[in-house]
Parts: structure tokens; C-alpha cells; sequence
RNA sequence: GUCCCCGUCGUCUAGCCCGGCCUAGGACACCGCCCUUUCACGGCGAUAACACGGGUUCAAAUCCCGUCGGGGACGCCA
């Protein structure tokens, strides 16, 4: 997009869901693709709730957006309802109307069926629908009548046909765009019920709120020639587009609500740990790339690079799986993201989710546990699994064979046990200390550090992976490896039976 | 069905507009090695792609045409 048009000094962006459903990663990433694109350039971001589907609209949606919109981090600066703004709707369709452009038709609304739960619906028409017949071509003194007597009929854009007409735009990402306006049908601007549609509603708003940018999913690409049909109509110039490419799921189709579930849901990222940072960062991959080979940044790196010319055009791939819902990609860059954040923080960021698995995960202790796993954890909800064994009053029961390292017996892991709590019992409870006076320990009882660890750590933590030895000792403290030690020798007794 | 859009490693992508520097670069995932008290981190390495067919040209991933494949729109949903 040329930063030289006057437009471009200042751009007016909007994010415009409607309230019908959890807000999911493509309208995230829309949301967010207008929020770095207003940002980059000093514009300003309106948030719309595009909600003329009173049908289908709920509260639970509009909060539900609400708080995604919220954990994103991200802020805008005006916001609008349309449905405080019917009247203005009305009126620009009578306007419309008035001049000619639009007609009534009578014909009766299809009764109650969606005609996509049918799957046939424009499908199963022999070539694409254009207008109901007899309607376009009433006078209007037929149409008049039939209104004053109180016949319901829903508001149609008389498209121009037979004059060859072009309708075309240049798309901030597809290029140059061109339909014949004979292949568009004649679309409703209201309803029987004397409701908006979504097409003038939204492009009456964007011109009256002097949107001068409308980003977008690809899937509104071909409505793009109704729009500028009814900018036309409305006599205001029609904003500059680009459309951005669609997120799919691995089997190629759009991500939707219905076929994918809670997998395309924002909060279901939240729920499992993901930084919102992390969460842009992946989501801004998907069809945008800054072309210098780098891909783990900030918010505020991805605001100063952004450019609708990194946007490519082909459709991207969420690669989620039955038994895994999240991107490895996703993954991988929250665990960099993770490990990116100061301790304090990202102690922080976990402590409620030990919380919430029902620990006592008092700060400081929270504090004292991250930096042992912060580069152990992809997720913040890992911390819980992770972490367990520095909460838990009692060790799950594990496995004693466990305690005894590789190439040992039974007698070796008890003698192990045995020096290790002398050692435990004497030494000052300082990472350095227990280092020396293990080390020694091993050395006479003539082992080598692995054989001589490993009974050690299982005993305290529970199991063989697990973070370093002497940090973990420290946190735990003297008290509870003592304790947890001599539980252990007691297991090896009961293995040796 | 009609119209619109798209097609580089398994996935996200760079390169394409302005043909040669591309024996196609990076990242994730996967595999191997190293580091190491386990796990992880980190380091190193390997495998892996220009959908196909025609042109144009000295030269094509890059330009043109066609084919095939995928997606989207076609609602009194948004």
C-alpha cells in the first residue's frame, strides 16, 4: 500500500466479529493483522461488534470475544455496535432505494431453512443464482402497493447488467482485481423483517466511520464487488482493501468453529499455557513473513516490521492433530518466548496454574521452582507436571527399580541412599556444599557421578527425569530430602523380598 | 454448476513483480552426533520442495499459455 495516498498518513482500521461464537485464531489473526497495521503507521483501530444477526447473536459470544481480544494484550481505540446504529442503516437503504438502485422483492424468505445445512444450497442450482424472477422488473407502482398493504419484502441491490460493466480494485495483497457485474447477484441489503444485512450494515459503517483500510479474510474477497456496488450507492468512496489468506486445517479447509472445535479457539491456547506474545508471533508466520529470516519476535518488532507486501497469498496450514490440538510451531516459539521472560515474570505466569492443579504455590516458592524449569516447560501448564514433586506432600508412588542406577544392584542403590543422607545431614544446604560433598561421597564409594545421582534424585523427586540435582536439594530443602530418602531405602527393602 | 483466488521441503516461509549471483535459503518437526549426573537447553550434521505439460529466451522457481490439484464465494449468516 503506498504510504504517498493521504489515506495511508493516517489510516482508520476495524476488527469487525460478530458475536456468534468463541472468537477463534482467524479472527484473532485478523484482529490483529488491522492492530499491527494500524500501529505501524499511527492510525487508529476501531472495534466494531457486528451483530445484526439478533438470531444467532449471544451475550456468552461478546464477552467471550471480549476476553480473547483482552489476553491478546492488544487495544484499540473506538467502539461500535451496529445494532445501536439500525436506524442509521434503514436510512441509508431508503436512500439507495430512493435512488433507484435497489428494488423490493416479494418473494417469501426461504422458510427457516439455512441453505448451508443442506450442503446443496447455490450448489444444486444449475448455474449461479442471480435475482428471483418477476421481482427485479415490477414498476414500481406494483411495488408501492404491495408495500402499502403490508406485504413483507426484503431489499435487493439491482445490479447493472448488460452494459458490460467492470467492477474492479486494487487488493493490498491479491493485486489488481476485476468481476463483470453481471455475474453478481442481486444481494440483499434488508431483510423481510426490515433488519440490515451484513453487507450494507457493514459497508455503511465503514464509510460512516471514514474506515479507510478494510483487512480482511480472503473468504470476502469476491463480496468485494457487491461492496463497492453499495459504496456506490451510497455515494461514498470505497476504502482500500486487502484481503489476507486464509488459516486451514491440515485437511485444506477453512478453519471453522463447527468442523474443528475448541482447537481453533483462543482460549483453549490461554487454558494450555500459551504467552499471548507467543500466540501473535505464530499467528503472524501464518501468511506474513518479514523476509529476513527471522522468526521469534516481539509485539513491538513485529509492529515496527509490518507490511501488508509481506503478506503472502496462498492459504496456511494450522497443523494441529487429533491427539495433538496445537502447531509445533506455535509450541516451539512459546517455549522461546518463555524462556525469553525474566524469571520474576514468568513465575508470575505459572503460578497460576500450579494454583489451579491444586498446590499450595506460595511466590516465593514459585519463584525458587521456575528458573529449575523454565527450560523444561514448552507450555505454562506443563509447570504442573514438571514441577509436582516441589508441592506435594507425599511422592506418588513410583517404581523402586528406579532407584537403582544402570549398571547396579540393589545393594548399591541402598549404600548410595545411605551416604547420601550422612552426607545430606552434614553438609551446609548451599548448591556449592552439596556438589563437593557428594561428588566426594561418590568418589569414595568409588562411583562415578551418574550412578552415584541418579538413586539420589529419583528418591527426592520421584522419578529419573528431572531438573538439576543440587538446585533441586536446595529447594526442597534438608527436611523433606531426608524424609524422602529414607521412604526410598524403605521401598528397596521392599523390593528386595 | 458459475465466478474468484491459490499452488516452493511433512508444515510455516525466502526467492517470483525487476529472468542468470538458486548445485533453491531459513525455521519448526523428524533422525543422527556432541555437550552432560537424568531430562531439558545449547552446538553440529543429515533427509526433504520449485504440481504437471508446453512455449518465450543464450538462460525460467522466476515471463506467457494450457492442464491438473486445492481453497473460497454464490443466504432475507456474518
Amino acid at each position: 500500500m503506498p504510504d504517498s495516498t493521504p489515506s495511508a498518513l493516517s489510516p482508520r482500521v476495524r476488527f469487525a466479529p460478530s458475536p456468534t461464537g468463541f472468537l477463534h485464531v482467524g479472527s484473532a489473526r485478523t484482529f490483529i493483522f488491522n492492530w499491527l497495521f494500524a500501529r505501524h503507521h499511527h492510525g487508529t483501530m476501531v472495534l466494531r461488534l457486528d451483530d445484526t444477526d439478533v438470531e444467532r447473536n449471544t451475550e456468552a459470544s461478546v464477552r467471550s470475544i471480549f476476553e480473547g481480544l483482552r489476553w491478546l494484550g492488544l487495544d484499540w481505540d473506538e467502539e461500535y455496535k451496529q445494532s445501536e446504529r439500525l436506524d442509521l442503516h434503514r436510512k441509508a437503504a431508503e436512500a439507495i432505494f430512493a435512488r433507484g438502485l435497489a428494488y423490493r422483492d416479494f418473494t417469501p424468505a426461504h422458510a427457516g431453512e439455512d441453505t448451508q445445512s443442506g450442503t446443496q444450497g447455490a450448489a444444486s442450482r444449475e448455474g449461479a443464482w442471480l435475482c428471483n424472477p418477476g421481482m427485479r422488473e415490477m414498476s414500481r407502482e406494483e411495488s408501492d402497493r404491495r408495500a402499502a398493504a403490508g406485504e413483507p419484502f426484503a431489499l435487493r441491490y439491482r445490479v447493472p447488467r448488460g452494459q458490460g460493466r467492470i467492477l474492479s480494485f486494487q487488493d493490498g495483497v491479491y493485486g489488481p482485481q476485476s468481476k463483470m457485474a453481471d455475474e453478481v447477484e442481486d444481494f440483499a441489503l434488508l431483510r423481510s423483517d426490515g433488519m440490515p444485512t451484513y453487507h450494507l450494515a457493514s459497508c455503511f459503517d465503514d464509510a460512516d466511520l471514514r474506515i479507510t483500510h478494510i483487512i480482511r479474510g480472503q473468504d470476502h474477497l469476491t463480496n468485494t464487488f457487491k461492496h463497492l456496488l453499495i459504496f456506490e450507492g451510497l455515494d461514498a468512496a470505497a476504502p482500500q482493501f486487502a484481503h489476507l489468506p486464509l488459516l486451514v486445517a491440515p485437511d485444506g479447509a477453512k478453519l471453522s468453529k463447527r468442523k474443528h472445535g475448541p482447537v481453533v479457539s483462543v482460549t483453549t491456547y490461554r487454558d494450555a499455557g500459551f504467552l499471548p506474545q507467543a500466540f501473535i508471533n505464530f499467528l503472524c508466520l501464518l501468511g506474513w513473513s518479514p523476509k529476513n529470516d527471522r522468526e521469534f519476535l516481539a509485539v513491538d518488532e513485529i509492529r515496527e516490521l509490518f507490511s501488508l507486501d509481506g503478506v503472502n497469498r496462498a492459504n496456511a496450514v494450522v497443523n494441529f492433530k487429533e491427539d495433538d490440538p496445537f502447531d509445533p510451531k506455535a509450541v516451539w516459539l512459546n517455549a522461546e518466548h518463555l524462556r525469553a521472560l525474566p524469571v520474576e515474570e514468568l513465575a508470575r505466569c505459572i503460578e497460576p496454574f500450579l494454583k489451579q492443579a491444586g498446590f499450595q504455590a506460595a511466590p516465593e516458592k514459585v519463584a525458587a521452582v521456575t528458573p529449575l524449569i523454565r527450560e523444561r516447560i514448552k507450555l505454562l501448564s506443563e509447570a504442573v507436571s514438571a514441577a509436582d514433586f516441589f508441592f506435594v506432600a507425599e511422592l506418588t508412588p513410583y517404581d523402586p527399580a528406579e532407584l537403582i542406577p544402570q549398571k547396579g544392584d540393589a545393594a548399591l542403590a541402598r549404600r548410595v541412599l545411605e551416604k547420601a543422607q550422612e552426607v545430606l545431614a552434614a553438609t551446609p544446604f548451599d548448591h556449592d556444599s552439596l556438589d563437593k560433598g557428594l561428588r566426594e561421597a561418590a568418589a569414595a564409594l568409588g562411583l562415578k557421578a551418574g550412578p552415584m545421582f541418579q538413586p539420589i534424585r529419583v528418591a527426592v523427586c520421584g522419578r529419573k527425569n528431572a531438573p538439576p540435582l543440587f538446585e533441586t536439594l536446595v529447594v526442597l530443602g534438608r527436611e523433606t530430602c531426608l524424609e524422602r530418602i529414607g521412604q526410598a531405602e524403605a521401598r528397596l527393602a521392599s523390593l528386595q523380598v
